[in-house]
DNA sequence: CTGAAAGCGCTTACAG
DNA sequence: CTGAAAGCGCTTACAG
């Protein structure tokens, strides 16, 4: 096929035409004062007649600004990282901004790679989507000055660097509140990994919730789990296989929720009737399962939108009002929970 | 937070240091002959002292390319998208370009917006992941001469331009010969938009293998829908309608199929024994369901990468060996269909 | 209000 | 083998 690339028009063809030079071309161009009205109109039309835009690469050459914004990701899987994405897409869009992804598989390689192209300075900024382990990343971009936000799970509570995340804590707070109005008292919890920050703080807001509600804790209904399916699967038969197995099952996040559904389905037991289950992050799919599952909204788009801003800003070179920001979580009510019912599992 | 910039080197401030002129150290830089081994070995090594990276604006203007690919989709929905985006990634990887993900949102003002940023000549080439209707965008692009291929849906079963996809029409050949097999013969089929090629093309093979087992087509089993979950559900209960209704439903993408699954978890009827379901593309959460989906595979990884490489060659500036490329689907079985069951729908 | 000139940091003929 | 010079297409003090 043919793919003739075609000869675009330069600011000095603009101003030979018009008459000018390009110094006046370029107030134009950038609508800075010091062009008389009519010289301006004249400009105007014949960049609109070309259907002249500036060159990029000679624009970033120039002002050291590549307006491109770096997304940097362990592996887009379509839930929780997608969600996060699109807010950071809508506020780019705003701005002007282009977004790039960049995900390192777990590969120090490619990471190390990416790293290296960073120093092109050819990336105004960037967004860190990485787990925990990861984070001397943000080391090595606050030694070479390159601006940066991290967003969600992380292994301190405090860091030297901008993040952003949501009330955990809270949230594992009204979950498991949720479950207990509905007259739930033997809670299984399925955990993420416990050496998170925030997979310990949705524990201590599971906690709290039962002993406000003076309900004792047993210790046989945490599990330790990934945030993976996997693990929600394997997770879920153990605590099936408790001599007195819980009546409903707190997952650490949606995916792991998705586990604990396959494991229930696998031994027959009906959700909600049987064993209620709610999880945590809200992603895409939630709505999509069968029932649709009652989770813990983290605000996603919003968390993603607020990074973005707050680099954007820190780009400007501007002061961030606060380091770290948390959105609220919230509890999403769909099919997945019921109250409790006596007698064995398996019946419908 | 302090963000200092840090000053980074400069190809002068090395040329300086070694002695030698730029045009040296460029061809060092880029591995060109010319230079005097010593010669060679110093800058070397005084560029791996300064961790000295070519600066990327300047090299984009003085080469007209500026490594940087674009990807648009109307939205980021986590199925079909992400896997083809994966494979585009692992491409560029290889490549060394980036990947700028753009979403249209079926903003007709955003599409716009993106098409005149094109003109700034900061993108080498664009991989279209749209529906059908968007497809002017591909005249503009042939226009400005900018590189691109465009992958999977279409409405026109020939193009202009480069495209890739996959044996769409075996794929659904293969499902129902699947269904058949089993001992099906009462199979529903919730379609595509049928004013595209590839949701007829899924008919087709759907018909095809029915005729070839002798079993007379229904046209009350062939419902119309859209791709998403919301039909799927809507479509199911059509056909649960049915006087007669089906034993085996086969969904036009795995979106759909999740909707079936809502719709039948609703009736209470169970998966796969008194109903089976077969689904469309594989994509990642089909796995993740429950019961895990079985589907048509469209192999979304190997299909971003080919359409990369496709675009990669043409940017290049060589030819395509074809302009139209199809991959071929495959049959995923997991847990989601089983022979049919003679009695009412409702018992397990 | 307008423009000549320098310069952003490279690469690439071209000459020696 | 090596380098001086031009130039990619802009923006920005600075002078008039």
């Amino acid at each position: 096929m043919e793919q003739r690339q075609i000869k675009r028009s330069t600011m000095a063809q603009i101003a030979k035409e018009a008459g000018v030079s390009t110094t006046t071309v370029s107030k134009v161009l950038n609508q800075l004062p010091g062009v008389g009205a009519q010289t301006r109109a004249r400009i105007q039309q014949l960049i609109e007649q070309h259907d002249y835009i500036q060159n990029h690469a000679a624009r970033h050459l120039r002002k050291g600004q590549s307006g491109l914004i770096d997304l940097v990701i362990m592996r887009l899987e379509g839930g929780y990282d997608l969600g996060i994405m699109h807010g950071v897409q809508d506020m780019l869009e705003e701005s002007g901004h282009r977004l790039v992804i960049f995900a390192t598989h777990e590969n120090e390689d490619t990471e190390i790679l990416w790293l290296r192209r960073l120093l092109d300075r050819s990336t105004d900024g960037v967004l860190l989507l990485l787990p925990y382990e990861r984070l001397g990343i943000a080391n090595a971009l606050m030694e070479q000055g390159i601006p940066f936000v991290s967003i969600g799970d992380r292994n301190e509570p405090t860091t030297a660097f901008p993040t952003i995340g949501s009330t955990i804590w809270l949230g594992g707070y009204t979950a498991t509140e949720y479950l207990i109005s509905l007259g739930h008292s033997r809670i299984g919890i399925i955990t993420g990994p416990l050496h998170l920050t925030t997979s310990r703080a949705r524990l201590a807001g599971y906690r709290e919730a039962l002993e406000r509600a003076g309900i004792p804790i047993d210790p046989g209904l945490i599990c330790e789990g990934n945030y993976m399916l996997g693990d929600g699967i394997q997770q879920t038969y153990a605590l099936l296989d408790q001599p007195e197995p819980p009546t409903a099952i707190f997952a650490g996040n949606d995916a792991q929720a998705a586990g604990v559904y396959q494991a229930l389905y696998q031994r027959n037991i009906h959700i909600p009737n049987a064993m209620s289950v709610i999880g945590f992050d809200d992603v895409t799919y939630s709505a999509q399962m069968s029932p649709p599952l009652t989770t813990i909204r983290q605000p996603l788009a919003e968390m993603g939108k607020m990074a973005a801003t707050m680099l954007l800003r820190l780009i400007a070179g501007q002061q961030l009002e606060s380091n770290h920001v948390e959105l609220s979580t919230s509890l999403v009510v769909r099919a997945s929970c019921a109250p409790p019912r006596p007698g064995p599992l398996m019946e419908k």
